[in-house]
DNA sequence: ATTATTGTGTTAGGCGCTTAATACAGTGAT
DNA sequence: ATCACTGTATTAAGCGCCTAACACAATAAT
């Protein structure tokens, strides 16, 4: 997969986001085994520790389960990973509605920038 | 005007950012004065130095000017204020666009979404 | 003239994040 | 049995953010 780290965040939530939308989106299937702790490190250009505690934060999520030394794969539940990107989806509706409102936009003006957007690019 | 501090994230990129909303929005109209360093630190409950750095950084945006030792005035320059929120509200919502698809859902799921949101409340 | 308020600068200290460099125990494959 | 790989833990160092506690020059108000 695809990583994509800034410096005006704290590294480990940004992976932990994006490994959360990977398993959510199914970038990494139901059942499938994950990346090692190393490799997805190297992948992402990160220090294996601060990936590796990402990836202690998305087990707590449940996303993923470990099993100790035969690495992690993603739960077999596809309802809880369903309704996890659900979820998330859910909430970066509403931050964006929140962050339209918070510049006066109302909620057509919103949805209208929104259209807006998807027809141009 | 109302703050909200995360630990998350540096608060100054957050007070930045709200501050950023409150001009772009017309909260501190055109021409207005803002209140001192010391006032907008003490709502919105930081430090006085985090403010600062906050202002700054606004004032390097170009939103606001200073007169050393009688305050900060928002610009006068209305077209600046406009596009400025225009360019806000574009960028959240194509972060909005961008997460979606990470997610995996395509460019009209995500508008219906954000229209579900919006009906709800 | 004095006082209060303005933006600004400085120093110190604490805390969390990140990296680097190891180390260890358990497991699967050879 | 040996070896490579797994997750996990530890220690040290560096850096940025944040707070605290000041100080200073310039201006407006009294």
């Amino acid at each position: 997969m695809e990583w994509s780290i800034r410096a005006d965040r704290p590294v480990y939530l940004q992976l932990l986001e994006q490994l959360e939308a990977a398993v959510a989106s199914g970038v990494y299937a139901p059942g499938e085994r994950l990346p090692g702790v190393r490799e997805l490190a190297a992948q992402a250009g990160v220090n294996p520790n601060t990936m590796q505690r990402a990836l202690a934060e998305l087990e707590a999520r449940g996303l993923v389960r470990t099993q100790r030394t035969a690495g992690r794969t993603v739960t077999d539940d596809a309802q809880a990973i369903a309704a996890a990107r659900r979820a998330l989806a859910e909430r970066h509706a509403r931050d964006y509605l929140a962050s339209a409102r918070a510049l006066g936009l109302d909620d057509n003006e919103a949805a209208a920038l929104l259209a807006a957007v998807i027809q141009e690019g």
